[in-house]
RNA sequence: GGGGGAUUUCCCGAGUGGCCAAAGGGGACAGACUGUAAAUCUGCUGGCAACGCCUUCGGUGGUUCGAAUCCACCAUCCCCCA
């Protein structure tokens, strides 16, 4: 089985230009190919963990990837299946964001010895000029086409600035730009991606004749068809520091059971046949699947190491012994007690587990908290600084928040 | 350039002078049931020293005993005509 059958056959590929073409160049080792990657944040998350382990599969099947740090087009902001216009970005912080993509990317993929290559688009992009470009290549793009786009179907009703709309003219102009210095002969990327894809391949056979391939692949959706990767406090980052091992770990040991062997699919490295036997569990076996889903993943994004720590604290956790060393934890001070004791509504807003007193109330009211195992019932519940000392006290919040409070 | 319309609490969306902290839905959160799942049912959803007080309906001023609601100006967006 080539690179290419197994692409396939983990659900990846979601549109290809060629076929043919392009499962002989994959499969052979032949590609060259680009993935971009706008800095609109200052972390990867998890739809950038897809392209990147496609990159990883594609290099080990000995084809070359060029990641590419779109800080040119950040600029600009796509407006790819956006409802609106993307903040604006500065200068500062499009550098800043790229740095950091920089320093995540370099875990997953090799550039040792120009086994792959990372280009910053900004490099060709920003000494371009408006007239030249205009001639160039603006004489390649038909805008009847453009408005036709699947892309910017919502935009059309919203509307849509003519600095997004020439998103797609900068994304075909890298891919035309890379593809004469850089041997870049074909482009994968996110199926939202497909029209901004076409418009680089288009631009080649135009300009120069010849024929570069893309692909899109597959967006994580979930069983309601809805992006994964996001909860209800934004995005699930890579970044340690934005979303920790252990929320990482979590994130995927609850998935829908009906997303669970999707998961598994598109995003480890397990290998096939291992994942084709896990495909008959049923009921509650899927929570094997789950707990092998997690750390998997989080042992690809953050290492063994980190992954066994997070897999451990939730084994812990939720059968009940409390582990208290991966806890989050909020360090309290002799300030915090101010008659030698403090009160449940305010501890809570303290660990921010509740965002104000209101919401502390609620949630001891409605039976939801308990320390140190014990259900707190009453809103006028205190705590004596004295329970603080040594591990301290223990605060559950709902079913699956724990949080320590400890007295320094 | 001309004309019309919009802006409401996390989101959608009602509300056109007092009965408005503001209907309804969604989402979030909590409870029951469970498998750290889904579905379902229930509660809850501005803040606080809390039967009261304070802040909120794009921004700034104004009219009024009283404004999310009326007026003026500003900002942003949408639509139609050019």
């Amino acid at each position: 089985m080539g690179i290419y059958e197994e692409l396939v056959a983990r659900g990846l590929i979601a549109q290809v230009t060629n076929e043919e073409e392009i499962r002989n160049m994959v499969n052979n080792g032949k590609a060259t190919f680009y993935i971009g990657f706008d800095c609109t944040a200052d972390s990867l998350h998890v739809g950038h963990f897809m392209a990147l382990c496609l990159m990883r599969r594609l290099q080990m099947a000995g084809n070359k990837p060029i990641a590419l740090i779109g800080d040119g087009t950040t600029l600009i902001g796509d407006p790819s299946g956006r409802s609106d216009m993307r903040q604006m970005l500065t200068e500062e912080t499009i550098k800043h964001n790229a740095e950091c993509f920089k320093r995540q990317m370099e875990k997953f993929i090799d550039f040792s010895d120009g086994k792959a290559l990372m280009l910053y688009n900004s490099e060709w992009l920003k000494p371009l000029n408006y007239i030249e470009l205009l001639r160039e290549v603006g004489a390649c793009f038909s805008v009847n086409n453009m408005l036709r786009a699947e892309c910017y179907k919502q935009r059309m009703e919203k509307g849509l600035s003519f600095l997004e709309f020439n998103y797609m003219i900068m994304q075909s102009y890298d891919w035309y730009y890379m593809f004469q210095h850089y041997g870049c002969n074909m482009q994968f990327g996110g199926n939202d991606q497909w029209s901004n894809m076409l418009g680089g391949t288009e631009l080649i056979r135009k300009k120069l004749g010849k024929d570069a391939h893309a692909m899109t692949i597959t967006l994580l959706l979930n069983s309601e068809g809805k992006k994964m990767g996001k909860t209800a406090s934004g995005a699930v980052w890579l970044d340690p520091n934005k979303t920790s091992p252990f929320e990482f770990f979590q994130y995927w040991r609850n998935v829908d059971d009906a997303d669970v062997l999707k998961c598994i699919r598109m995003l480890t490295f397990l290998p096939l046949e291992e994942i084709d036997k896990m495909a008959s569990w049923e009921g509650s076996q899927l929570n094997v699947a789950k707990e092998i889903l997690a750390f998997e993943l989080t042992k690809l994004v953050h290492g063994e190491e980190e992954a066994e720590k997070a897999r451990d604290a939730s084994r812990a956790l939720f059968s009940g012994a409390g582990d208290t060393e991966h806890m989050p934890t909020t360090e309290l001070t002799n300030d915090d007690f101010g008659g030698g004791s403090i009160d449940v509504l305010t501890l809570l807003v303290k660990c921010g587990l509740a965002a104000s007193k209101g919401e502390a109330r609620r949630l001891v009211q409605q039976g939801g908290v308990s320390v140190n195992d014990e259900k707190v019932s009453a809103i006028e519940t205190t705590f004596g600084c004295e329970q603080f000392t040594g591990d301290g006290l223990v605060i559950k919040k709902g079913k699956k928040v724990f949080h320590r409070a400890v007295l320094v």
